[in-house]
DNA sequence: AATTTTAATAGTAACCATTACTGTTAAGAA
DNA sequence: TTCTTAACAGTAATGGTTACTATTAAAATT
């Protein structure tokens, strides 16, 4: 694997976002750098670097990936607005091994109505 | 809600599947009763079902969602062979409110190599 | 430093799971 | 039985993602 400007670029964009961006997103932030990079590379980029465990893809419920940073496991998904939110670790125990299976990650995702969204519906 | 033979069919496939099946698979089996079903018709009730909370969807690597009866909420995705499976509950612990946002479902899947996998890749 | 090799890229077309649309049908109420 | 309209069959459209091709540029070799 070579190491080239763009796959760089992406790399540092996920690292340093606290926001779940999806492809296209990431897209919109490399063309500040590199503004004719092309959607494809970014797209290859990050399943790359997904399928190498450098980074983390979440499956949304709309099918639109989003893309993370590696360290986290957990995340809550409002089923009203949408919206994706970090959650501190420590739901997950016991995962060494499971039917002869090897466990090599886990992503957990809690579903339900989130802050914003409740005090909205209060509102009504 | 009105109910119709669709409906109740393409619940009952998937109450009595162990396969988490995907739409089109529905849609072949639903085939064998209805013949002239509409994919369409399929996709629109695994929605509702699922937006219900009767059925439950889970999201695969390959944006391919599949559906399962509701029981279960934790899965083992082997990344070789793309396969699913059926895990017993107990990995998760605590999981009345997050952050001030209500939870009311959760999704846990882990991912790794399946046993089948780690067999053949032994052969090599 | 110049040359060579070829992995990675830009740009674009194609793919395909899913959704949207439209006229028709049938579930359930009147 | 008639009426209302939710649900349906069939088909077209959508759009996130992948595939393709000529070109570029890493990085190894000379």
């Amino acid at each position: 694997m070579r190491e080239t400007k763009q796959k760089n670029l992406i790399m540092s964009i996920i690292s340093n976002s606290y926001t779940h961006p999806t492809a296209n997103e990431v897209y919109e932030e490399c063309k500040k750098t590199i503004a004719d990079i092309s959607l494809g590379t970014v797209y290859r980029n990050l399943n790359l670097l997904a399928c190498q465990g450098q980074i983390r893809r979440i499956k949304m419920p709309n099918n639109i990936d989003r893309f993370d940073r590696y360290s986290d496991h957990t995340h809550f998904i409002c089923g009203i607005c949408g919206k994706i939110f970090d959650v501190p670790g420590g739901y997950v125990k016991n995962i060494i091994d499971i039917d002869g299976h090897k466990v090599m990650d886990y992503e957990l995702n809690f579903r339900g109505v989130c802050q914003n969204c409740l005090e909205k519906e209060g509102e009504i």
